[in-house]
DNA sequence: AAAATAAAAGAGTTTTTTGTCTTTTATTAA
DNA sequence: TTAATAAAAGACAAAAAACTCTTTTATTTT
């Protein structure tokens, strides 16, 4: 087992709401809307460094949101990911969808095989209005707003 | 890679907020809690059974709770699982520390390497706001409180 | 048309998480 | 005090997630 690697207090392992592959997504995105408002392209290489990720495992994910149409690609000489009027209309809740599946907005938070008004656990209230909160932060947020939001001041999507 | 495994709309793959074992680790204690009220303990096997985990998986968790000091544990007949009148003090959120660690309570949403006020990443303040309303619901939830509660309904603790 | 560029595809590796099994130790009941 | 019981400990195995590397395909520039 390794479930417990530290003391009490300093325990440092969890994982948050996302997994690693989705914060990579939601990262590269935020990224890419960034890079390319003024119809520019970034290579992979680029939004790996931007982001501080693995080159090969963001370029994988990548293709997929592009496959999905929550990105664009082109490839060859000047090619590269780079957003769209289309794309920016997308949510972070899509890419999370996409990338995470729907547990985060439907899932029981003790883990039962669903979330269930019927057969509640014993949070469920209380999960539910959290699952809310946070469905409606990521509805909330396109692609397109946060363009806008980084044009006004500087956000971080790296720090080492 | 293997993170879509599905169409966009039927996505099913998605971690929530806790690990499995942290899920597990809050449902046994709520299960030896609802059962031991009366001084009763019970067996890795009955908690196993009734949260429908794996037994040895849970059986390892529950020595780690109870080194901690979050379940109470005797060997031999008779002996077994059982919360007193110290343990039922703890909160959820002492389980979630215990197992999990505090990223859910301090780390940054989109995976930065810490959640900073200085260099806030763009969903810093939204997250901020969902982070605190999820700790204040698992630290005001005393496992006593959640004995009357049990008293009071009736909740799942498994579901298949 | 050829060379260069960059994404797409896919096979393979490592690490972490989850789960299994066996042996040991402590406690109790007979 | 012996046999039975149940947790503690730890080695091991399988599955999933995270990450790497190589080859192929599409596009563009020269
Ligand atoms: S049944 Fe657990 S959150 Fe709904
Ligand atoms: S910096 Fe991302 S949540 Fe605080």
């Amino acid at each position: 087992m390794s479930f417990i690697k530290f003391c009490y207090l300093c325990a440092i392992q969890q994982k948050w709401m996302f997994s690693k592959t989705c914060e990579y997504a939601i990262r590269a995105v935020m990224f890419i809307t960034r890079e390319t408002k003024d119809g520019k392209r970034v290579g992979v290489r680029e939004i790996a460094e931007g982001i501080d990720s693995p080159v090969h495992f963001i370029a994988k994910i990548l293709q997929e949101l592009s496959k999905r149409g929550i990105v664009q690609s082109l490839k060859g000489p000047t090619g590269g990911f780079y957003m769209d009027g289309n794309t920016l209309t997308h949510t972070l809740a899509d890419i999370v969808l996409a990338v995470d599946g729907d547990k985060l907005f439907n899932g029981c938070g003790l883990g039962l095989s669903e979330c269930s008004e019927k057969q509640p656990c014993p949070l469920h209230a209380e999960f539910k209005k959290i699952r809310k909160d946070l469905h409606e932060l990521l509805a909330r947020t396109k692609l397109g707003e946060l363009q806008d939001k980084f044009d006004m001041s500087t956000f971080y999507l790296s720090r080492r």
